[in-house]
DNA sequence: GTAAAGTAAGTGAGTACTTACATATTAAAT
DNA sequence: ATTTAATATGTAAGTACTCACTTACTTTAC
């Protein structure tokens, strides 16, 4: 991996993240990486050869941050930790989200299923909870986290400390 | 308002609705209307305003299916309506819903603010039910809703029944 | 000295939009 | 009623430009 391709990467995933793949050509991508359009091809081939690197390597991100979630013991710092995420991934990681939340209007490429593990770990959860049906609350959180971090990314001011006491209150953590 | 003219925008709301304003040129919403490309331009001027044509044709859409919940005074029957909205909404107007959701990633002139008069009206009917929080439950459910109307846009499979019972039954309604 | 990394200058196809012209509709004048 | 003038509706063929991508060539690294 040389600067160069780096410089690509980082380019393309902070355009791709603000204003849309297709909206991005790959000359924009070139001039804000400083680098000669053709490299672009080079390096990966076309133009979504460059989306899938920089999902590549997103996706590794991403399994961390569910996996710190998913592979808890106790259900209520489980749920605890859920409730959380949406605030954790505004922060960090924040263009490679808005990126993965845009494409999932803009291509029907979207891994739908990635929230998967996450919803059975829920629903496990409330089970362990004794809450009359975990299924369905395990649908209806990540409904609302959804809703959530779609707004966090899409720039909604939302109070963090509110919310999460909000609903520390109401899941009785 | 003639027939073709008509035809333009029905053509242009399914391709913009199916595969984003962007992606989709006047060419083709041309041909998919029957029409010379240039009597898009003749009617609306550009492509942005073929856009502003259908989302102001749609706001009247969406007006009629808010202030329906927004004028109710039960405040029990208030929620249930808030909550039968998705699916509601998946089944007239799809298309028009599916390009509101698509443009407020692919744009930024998303009206973040339609949400409101609901928010609001939730808001009171919360506070009459004496919830403990009622500015949170809104906000709270709001989030649930948006995730929820997306993921059925998207295509997701979701049980209505299922999840009308159960939150009928977590609202005590 | 060979292979990888890099560039400049193209390519044809597609883009939003315009222009010049034709037809249909309406309304006024005779 | 019929002709005439004006206006709205429509089209075909362009415009300049941008798009993703290629080619021919040069520079760098081991």
């Amino acid at each position: 991996m040389t600067e160069k391709q780096e410089n690509i990467l980082s380019a393309a995933l902070k355009l791709f993240a603000e204003e849309g793949f297709s909206a991005t050509s790959t000359s924009k991508v070139a001039k804000a990486a400083s680098v000669s359009e053709g490299l672009i091809f080079r390096h990966f081939g076309n133009k979504e050869g460059l989306l899938n690197a920089l999902l590549d390597l997103g996706q590794e991100k991403a399994k961390l941050v569910y996996s710190n979630v998913i592979f808890e013991t106790d259900p209520k710092e489980l749920i605890r930790k859920a409730i959380q995420l949406p605030f954790n991934v505004a922060k960090e990681d924040h263009d490679f989200w808005r990126l993965q939340f845009k494409l999932k209007w803009e291509l029907n490429k979207y891994n739908e299923a990635s929230w998967e593990p996450l919803q059975v770990a829920m629903t496990n959860a409330f089970k362990k909870l004794k809450y009359k049906n975990p299924e369905m609350e395990a649908e209806y959180i990540k409904h609302f986290l959804d809703g959530l971090v779609g707004a966090i990314l899409r720039g909604s001011p939302i109070d963090d400390i509110k919310m999460t006491n909000f609903l520390l209150d109401k899941y009785q953590l």
